[in-house]
RNA sequence: CGGGGUGUGGCGCAGUCCGGUAGCGCGCCUGCUUUGGGAGCAGGAGGUCCCGGGUUCGAAUCCCGGCGCCCCGACCA
């Protein structure tokens, strides 16, 4: 509930405004357990359309669903070198069942990469079961040290894709088809623009060969990731033996990929659109995309009011339009307005006598502030119109804010110069060495993001490395990160 | 794990210095009047004052010992 009327603003404290947002929206709330929150409803509701829209993306692109166990004998972790020393230190132990000591400790799953793999051995015999395409959607567990809702929590909920793929080619074709079906997926459905790219080795997934990122810009310039998606090479198929026999008839290890997006993904929604007023949710993702708002005096009013209500509500359903009537009584009109612009429903239509009389309702859009009048004569169309708008206008404006967040051609000083002030995203010139990489981290705080693609590289190809001045091999992007 | 802060109805806080049996705002419940941008009045419910021990006739308050949570640092989708 709102107790107090005003959020603090994103200027004034944006850490204290994301987890207002949060209670306001009553999107979540913490758990009893440290570091573990609960998913409300509203917040659940906006989770469930982004796993709807995604599942269908990836159903599309050939993928089935299946679900492995959150359990993982404690010694498939070290089969792969890289991956328990990458996850050692942030994993729950399970030592006791059923009353008794466990003569192998069992592991809640981090990530599921160990025992997937672990199953494709026993599946897995011929060119001819390649390729395998499985995702899942399941919660996992890291024990961290700092927790914030939706962006790190210790138990949180994702899906992972594990693919298995006959040559190296197949599988980094994959690895970049679902880069860029999550780089869609934010900009389509989320509208929230992304730079995607490669992630250099010190950000790289434990175990994986290369890493590819999508990585998006907050409001407050700091940059999140959004999702992965690894090219895991042998590494795993190595290890865990998933082999098969080639056409030729010659036996080989299969060659794997894994992609994830998770809850933070809401977190990532509530930091880029929202306002001081509260949530800003896009259409495509909203639980609801417009509440009908009835206004009243009388009891005469009441019943032609919530009729005509009610009758919008099953026109713009029909159309397919997620709509609400919020018909509770004793609340003022003015309070429920606060109280839907909190939660971030995109449109509003208020019914009163006079709009029944004159068979026109008053439209109101989350952000801009302006209401218009409509006839309720072809409203649902006229609705559709207005969301796609506001869908487009949401995605307009987060580019833009990024854009004038982002500098290009800067000299190491005003790199710093950058980093100690506005933030937000620095393009440069990298020599690829690791001690440029931590001096620069120590220094400003700010990581390479991403090695963007090419569509996202600057016009004028950097020559110098930014820190030291020596030959730039790639151009990369910093940024102070989530 | 280091540094700082804080624990009192659902939420935010006062009361602690100087001991006398718990209060304010919001929220919640009931009724009446309201309803085109956060309603008003009246009545009401709700508290192991973080936990344990001690001092005292008497402890939210003083003493000792624990625990939780938050913020800042080292790790991370």
């Amino acid at each position: 509930m709102a107790d107090t009327k005003a959020l603090t603003s994103r200027a004034a404290d944006f850490s204290a405004w994301y987890n207002e947002i949060i209670a306001r929206a009553e999107l979540a709330d913490y758990s009893p357990v440290r570091g573990c929150m609960v998913i409300r409803p509203n917040g659940y509701a906006i989770w469930e359309q982004m796993q709807r829209a995604l599942d269908q993306m990836f159903k599309d692109t050939g993928h089935q669903n299946a679900y492995f166990p959150l359990f993982i004998p404690q010694s498939f972790l070290s089969r792969e070198a890289e991956h328990v020393e990458g996850f050692a230190p942030e994993v729950a132990v399970v030592t006791h069942g059923g009353g008794k000591e466990l003569e192998e400790p069992l592991i809640v799953r981090p990530t599921s990469e160990t025992i997937i793999y672990a199953m494709y051995a026993k599946w897995i015999q011929s060119y001819r079961d390649l390729p395998l395409l499985i995702n899942q959607w399941a919660n996992v567990v890291r024990w961290e040290m700092r927790t914030r809702l939706f962006l790190r929590t210790t138990e949180f909920l994702w899906q992972e894709g594990h693919t298995a793929h006959a040559t190296e080619a197949e599988a980094e074709e994959e690895t970049r088809r679902m880069l860029g079906v999550y780089r869609t997926f934010m900009e389509d459905w989320m509208a929230m623009p992304v730079l995607t790219g490669l992630k250099t080795d010190s950000e790289r997934f434990a175990g994986a060969l290369r890493t590819y990122s999508c990585e998006a810009l907050m409001q407050d310039n700091k940059a999140l990731q959004a999702g992965t998606s690894h090219n895991l090479g042998q590494n795993f198929s190595r290890a865990f033996e998933v082999t098969f026999q080639t056409a030729a008839g010659t036996l080989d290890h299969v060659w794997n990929t894994s992609w994830g997006v998770s809850t933070r993904l809401v977190g990532a929604l509530i930091m880029t659109h929202s306002d001081d007023n509260g949530l800003v949710c896009p259409p495509k993702l909203a639980q609801y995309q417009v509440v009908i708002v009835p206004i009243h005096k009388s009891d005469d009013e009441r019943a032609t009011v919530l009729d005509a209500a009610v009758r919008l509500r099953k026109e713009l359903a029909a159309a397919g339009i997620r709509v609400h009537v919020d018909s509770r009584e004793g609340m003022k009109p003015g309070a429920k307005y606060y109280e839907w612009e909190g939660r971030g429903v995109p449109l509003r239509l208020e019914v009163g006598p006079r709009d029944v009389a004159s068979s026109s309702v008053v439209l109101a859009r989350r952000t801009g502030g302006k209401k218009e009048t409509f006839p309720m004569e072809g409203l649902p169309a006229r609705i559709a119109g207005v969301m796609d708008q506001f869908q487009a206008d949401l995605l307009a404006a987060a580019l833009a804010r990024r854009e004038a967040a982002s500098l290009r051609g800067a000299t190491k000083e005003q790199f710093i110069a950058r980093m100690e002030r506005e933030g937000g995203l620095v393009y440069g010139g990298f020599c690829g060495r690791g001690a440029c990489e931590t001096e620069i981290k120590e220094h400003t705080k700010a990581t390479i993001r991403v090695l963007p693609d090419p569509e996202f590289r600057s016009p004028e190809v950097p020559s110098r490395c930014i820190w030291c001045g020596g030959p730039s091999i790639v151009e990369a992007v910093w940024a102070k990160a989530y």
